[in-house]
DNA sequence: AAACTGACAAAAATTGAAATCTGTCATCCC
DNA sequence: GGGATGACAGATTTCAATTTTTGTCAGTTT
């Protein structure tokens, strides 16, 4: 019995919560349903499936993800080769600290993004549209070689895969990471630099 | 019963041959044993452990492909920057093909490389030192720019992770592939260039 | 005597029966 | 009527009993 009518955000931070104790491997709807002292039933009115609610979650994740990156770099008169590097910088090192603090809700995280990749996918997309208008802005102030900001946005998201790709983690752990990272940071900005 | 004696290469290939048969988690010491016709007491004669005799499997692996990969480069009378490209296409043509012939037999050497870290490190260690010798020498010449070869090169690795480092064997099915690496070649070898 | 065998204890994997979970829906409650 | 419930069938997971495997070594074979 609840005060409060249910509504699917409630369903999520609830599920969210028994995640973030349970794992994933050990998350059921009657979990969720116990959390929020329901019948299961109920939470099959807001969500079709056990899998339609867990893509819920790893969605509103990776939108937080979205919201603080935003925030990292929101900071006006920067030369575009600054707002890159800070770009970068505030992704590997958001990622870094997530994987840190907490590995197993790291761990957790990444089993539900790779369940449903089409919802990653859609954050990588977000993500190069974030590079490409900074390489657009640079060309046009004459600062990043011509060519097309598409293809150099994906290059730049590709050469570094090693420092946010979840798939590295485990790597993220050794000391000089941060200063592999400024190399590879380096070399891009290099590259891109109009001569 | 066997006519010749047994020796330790000869049981490192029928290791291989049930690995590529029935995979990492089925095989076991009573099934090589079993291929040479020999009880499996005289396995651990020639090895202390399950662990050492699959050690020895993915160390003949990446000795192979080290070989392989050095005969793809033995090429004289290229620029650096030329055999610094062949050198990348050739190390990530050679996986390509690797994992898209036989995914499973990949996947299995992939679980033998995780499980015996310190022998892929030294594969990455020679990657590394092939990559350096091309650096050096690129800037010797004048043709890269000055600065810490060890470091650049380690750069040149983590860049082109994406590329080449079996955790993102998945991705490289997608068809953009080989067109986002050239992206990337391209980008790495601006960001050296002396200018 | 050098190489191999196979019995053995401890550890790990497999199996299958029982318990739990997912998803549906007829029914109940406000 | 809109929202919640809980019984139910089928799918999945758990857990303990059983089988298989690992690693050793005293004894056998050549």
């Amino acid at each position: 019995m609840r005060a409060e009518p249910l509504d699917a955000e409630t369903i999520v931070s609830a599920t969210e919560e028994v995640l973030r104790r349970h794992g994933p491997d050990k998350t059921t709807v009657l979990d969720v349903a116990r959390v929020l002292g329901v019948s299961h039933g109920s939470v099959y009115r807001h969500f079709p499936s056990k899998a339609a609610l867990r893509e819920a979650v790893i969605r509103r994740w990776l939108d937080r993800v979205r919201e603080e990156l935003a925030a990292a770099v929101r900071d006006p008169g920067l030369t575009p080769s600054e707002r890159l590097r800070a770009l970068l910088t505030a992704m590997f090192t958001q990622k870094w600290a997530k994987a840190d603090n907490d590995p197993e809700l790291f761990a957790t995280f990444r089993v539900l993004a790779t369940e449903h990749s089409s919802v990653s996918s859609a954050h990588v997309a977000d993500l190069l549209a974030q590079i490409r208008a900074i390489v657009e802005d640079g060309i046009a102030v004459g600062d990043f070689a011509p060519g097309d900001p598409e293809v150099t946005a994906r290059a730049i998201l590709d050469a570094t895969s090693r420092f946010h790709n979840p798939a590295h983690a485990a790597e993220w752990r050794s000391p000089g990471t941060a200063a592999e990272a400024e190399a590879v940071i380096a070399l891009i900005l290099n590259g891109i630099r109009a001569r």
